[in-house]
Parts: structure tokens; sequence; C-alpha cells
DNA sequence: GACTGGCACTCCACCACCCAGAGTGCCAAT
DNA sequence: ATTGGCACTCTGGGTGGTGGAGTGCCAGTC
């Protein structure tokens, strides 16, 4: 059905209306592309490319611009994978190098990518779920007001609120010694089961402060990290402003919305595979314009996310793919030796 | 020099520009404002108006629009305080009931103040100077990798990777003992300088250890948690797509720089006292044709950051600076009562 | 049968032009 | 001081014409 020379012609057609952001027609691509046939030849194969469906014309005497099946195609078959400029493989290690938690790991990451792909960059954070609990403490602020403290293999540190109720500090020390004892060294959700049977082995005396406490325990323990999103490199928008109704606006509104977030790097297959999203093919409605290129990140199924960014369809796939990749590479293992 | 007429023009000229978004003539102005005097009169006025430099024309033949220094007047004269309607009012309540933290309640605050003003809202970590050191643990992750966790009395957790150099059980808990003895009840600035002295106080078998820990410490507790800002209601942007060049672009790209966000914010008064920056009154040349409103929260000088919004220069001032307020005022309520 | 040159056709982008309407400044009159 | 009247200016929208880019199709060639 569709030869080299259709394909080559395609690709073309992609890789021209991506740098020059019009139309192309046929004289232009004999031209710019060297390929040696006659501008008509050119025009037959377009005829069948257009009534396959990868690509179209704005209107009668335009030239013609892919179709999200067409830069489908393009993704899948077409694209030489770009290899990083040495530019951009040391912007990767100083962005990187210094980083002091995981906090500003993601942070960094963020920037980096928003940097090297001049795109919209989302990055995830990461699930620790190999690391097991390390440290618990209950710190009281007032008579009232306590805050519990956990803190994992990965030096993670979550905190929650607790209502001591003017509880004793022996009490408060006599909870946290069976806690520390029961709990440290299991997982989040070992650590969840396991306070909730704890709960029921308490003392009477020590019964209120221990469901408090307990309660505060699971909710931290259950509440899933990964559900937090970092954004960055919002003003690169701004290099789309003649698609101000069709990009800007929903991909400024999608940022906003956590879920939609999420739901954008949702279903990544595994590390090294970046996922590409093309115009309709994304679940978010208002986004069918625009395309995601995502790519989970991690080592050996012990950290593990998602990371990624959101531009127009009409953009340059083989660099953004490969920044994807490469990005998400390093940051697992930079997360990997800790 | 200027009449209660001519102000009262003014005032009408600023009302109908900010919400007809267009410029406005003489005769509109006498009808939809019941100025009991001809449009001719009102023309005399405009001219010694635009010749003083509150108004000016987009071209000959247009209606007036405010300049600059017309909002200022209007900001410091005219506009009447329009008080919060019981809508916002409860949706102040609503959005912050149920605040756990001060992540929360920053987070939550941005969201109020973007909802509210239908601007881009900027709020500032809260600085806790009165807060003094409560707890502090030295968590040991592996052998090399240990984590400094310090709690104030305001609930923050702060927390460093240290290096521990292989350091033994005992001596960590050693070396804990004498920092919580020394350092607990302490504020930040005089905890960093005690912990200084208290490094040479040290016996030679915890020098190193102690070294590295109290660098960690002095770090954490010299960082300025102010430098922190969130921002939210970025997609309030779309409203004014109209002038991407001068107001969409310029602020996008403001809001990823964190240095330029607090200038913005900076240098406001007191508590109560709403700032407003007027096009070129705003240290930061790109925004130039936005303002920016903003108030300090906090209680009783006990804690103490800013916040605000931003949006075009063409701004419902009244509305906006009232809902500054009202949201900088309950939010410091509601920190003190914790 | 695949490719090509030629040709008629279509449609957009651009320009010039005109005109109505809104708004002004000025002036003489009240 | 205020006003009605008037001449003037400028924008924005609508119209019509034109050049050019690009197409589809067809008959001819290798």
């Amino acid at each position: 059905m569709l030869d080299d020379r259709k394909l080559t012609i395609l690709r073309a057609i992609v890789t021209d209306y991506v740098s020059m952001r019009e139309p192309v027609g046929s004289r232009a691509l004999v031209e710019r592309y060297h390929l040696d046939v006659s501008p008509a030849t050119v025009r037959n194969d377009m005829a069948v490319l257009e009534e396959e469906g990868y690509i179209m014309q704005p209107h009668t005497s335009a030239g013609r611009i892919p179709t999200d099946k067409g830069y489908r195609l393009f993704v899948d078959r077409l694209g030489a994978v770009k290899p990083l400029s040495s530019a951009e493989r040391r912007a990767i290690e100083t962005f990187m190098a210094g980083a002091v938690d995981v906090d500003d790991v993601v942070r960094r990451t963020v920037r980096l990518l928003a940097q090297i792909t001049q795109q919209v960059a989302i990055v995830q954070y990461p699930v620790l779920s190999r690391a097991t609990l390390r440290h618990l403490e209950i710190v009281s602020l007032t008579p009232e007001r306590g805050l519990l403290i956990l803190v994992n293999s990965a030096g993670k540190v979550d905190q929650h609120p607790v209502d001591l109720g003017g509880a004793s500090p022996d009490d408060i020390a006599d909870l946290r010694g069976r806690l520390v004892a029961a709990l440290v060294g299991l997982g989040p959700s070992q650590a969840a089961e396991r306070a909730a049977t704890l709960a029921e082995e308490l003392p009477d005396g020590l019964r209120p402060l221990g469901a408090v406490v307990i309660a505060a325990l699971v909710e931290v323990a259950s509440a899933d990290p990964s559900t937090r999103v970092v954004v960055g490199g919002v003003p690169n928008l701004t290099r789309f402003s003649d698609q101000y109704e069709t990009t800007v606006r929903p991909v400024l509104e999608a940022l906003e919305e956590q879920v939609v977030l999420l739901r954008l790097l949702g279903e990544v297959a595994g590390a090294g595979d970046v996922l590409v999203r093309i115009g309709h093919e994304n679940p978010y409605e208002p986004l069918h314009a625009t395309s995601v290129v995502a790519s989970g990140y991690g080592t050996s199924s012990d950290i593990w996310a998602n990371l990624g960014v959101v531009g127009p369809t009409r953009m340059d796939y083989p660099s953004t793919m490969a920044a994807v990749r490469a990005v998400a590479r390093y940051v697992g293992r930079f997360l990997a030796e800790g």
C-alpha cells in the first residue's frame, strides 16, 4: 500500500512542517529533500497518503500537513532517533549534580527537561515502594497538638499533625516505644496493617491516644506520593502563541489539575520505553491538539514514577523522545545511587 | 487644579474602562454615569485630565483610557472599598477549613486567592521568626548516610542529609544528646550561633561527626523559608489573551523566577496595608504593563510573609484589594490559631 | 505501468479603496 | 462656566481585484 517513496514523502512532510511551520507543497518537497522525481509524481503519492488519512490540506490550494495518524506512523516507523548533543549531555550532568534530597531531584529534573525539550515538563514524585520505616517520632508542640514524624529508609520524611488530647509525656513515650518496636523495618502497607492490629492490643490507658496516632500513621503510610506532580517550563508555551486556543489555554488549564496530569502521564509501560500520545490519542479531550511524550523512570522496580512533556502535535518527536528517554534514564540512575 | 467633577470623571473613566474593556468617550460617560452636564463639558475636563497625564487617547477620535498615573490617583483617592460578597466570605471559610499543616495552608491560600480575584496569585511561605527548636533527631539510613531532622514549635519539620562517615550509633546518640540539651528552646538564629560554639567544645572523638552535623544544622536554621513562593491561578491569564505580549508572556516568564516574584511582593509595609504597584511602578521591567496587589499577612509580628496577585493594569482595583486584604487577614488569624 | 510536463482551476493572502461611525477640538452663543 | 454646533480625524469593516502557490487530471513518454 505504502511503498518506500510514499513513506519518504511522509517523513519529509512531517520534518518540513515541524521545522517550517507551514503546509508543505510538492515543489518545495522535491527541492528541499532531493527526491529524484517530479512534483507531479509527488502529488500523486500525496493524493494516496491523503486518501489513507496520513496527511490533509487545510484548504484546496494549500500544501499538506500531517494528521495525527501521519505523526503516529512517523513516530512508529520513520523517526530516526536523534542522539543528544554534547551540550545537552553536559546540561544533564550539571543540572543534577549536587541535588540534596528527593524534592530537590524532582525540582531539578523538571527544569532540566523543560530546558532541553523547550516544552512544558511534568515530573511525578517517585514511589519508593521498597522503602521501609526507619524512624518514628511523636513530638508534642503544645499539650494538645503534636506531630507524628516518619522517616523511611530512602530518607523521605513524612509528618502528620495529631491531637494529643493532653496525654502525659510518659504515655506518649510508651506509645512511641511500642510503635517503634512493632513497625520499624516494615514497608508502608505492612506497617499500616500491623499498626491497625496493634491498636487493639494496647492497654486501656493508651487506647485514645493510640487510636489518634495510628489513624494518622495509616493515613501517611497509605498516601501515594506519586500523586504529587511538579511542573516547569510553562513560559515555553509562549512559543506557541499562534495556537492560543488549541494549545496554550488548554495546557495551562490542564496544568492546574493534578488529576489530569496524572492521567496524561499514566500507563507508561516500563523504564526506557517512551510513550507518545498524539492529539486525539490523549485521554483528556481539551488536549486533543497536543501531544504528550512520557517515560517511566526508576531502577529495578524499586523506585518508580513517570515524567514527560506536553506540546503541540507539531513537535520534533525524535529530539523530544530522545531527551525524555535520556533524562528518565539519568534520573533513575541518580536516584538509585542515592 | 482637579475639581470634584474632574475627579468624578476620572473615576468613571477608570470604572468604565475596566468593565467595558474599551476606550470611553464623552457621550457614553454622561449617559452611563448620570453626569448632569453635556458631553462638551466632559470633553473640556478630559482635555485637562489628559494634559495632566491622568488619561490618554490610543489615537485621535478614540475615547480615553487611564494612564498609570490615572490608576494611581484612582487607587489612592477615588476607589471606594468594595466589601466582599457573602459568597466570597463563605469561599474563604470553606477553602481554609481543614488545612493540616503549613504547606497545606499555603497551597489552599494560593488557590483561594486565585479563585476570588480571578487573577494569578502568589503566596510566600511564612517566616516563623518566633518559633523555637522543639526536637532534633539524627536518623541513620545507611552507615554512611543519615538525616538531620529538626522540628520547631510551629510544627515545621526540616531535614538535611548528613554524611555520617560510618560513625557508631553511640557517638551519634551522644552528639544528639548534647545538641538537644544545648539547643532546644532556642530560635533559629540563636540555635545556629550556639551550635557553632558547641562545635568547639566537643570531645575529640565527636569532632568530625559534630562538624558535619552542625554544618547541616546551621544551613537549615539560617535558610529563609520566605524565599519559597507558591503560585496559582495561572489559567486565569487566559482572560487576557488579547494582551498576550504585554501581559501573558511576561507574567509566565516572571512566574518561573522565584527571585522576581519575591521582589514583586517585597517591601510590603505591614499587615492590613495593601500595597498596589501599577504598571511602571513595578521594579521588574517586563511587567510594566501589569499591576501587583500585595499585602503582608501574619499576626503580631510572630508570623510574617507576603501574598498578592498579578494582573493587567486594567484591573478592578477595589475588588482585588478587598480580596487580597481579606485573605491576608484570614490566613493570618488562621495561622495564629494553629 | 510508472513517471512526467502541461494546463486549467481553485482558493488564500494581500492590497487598495471606500464609507459609516465614533469621538474629538474649537468656537461662538448663552 | 457651560453648551450646541460643526468641521475634522481616525479606525474598523466591507468590497473587489489580483498574484501566486498549489492542486488534479490527462495525454504523452520511457
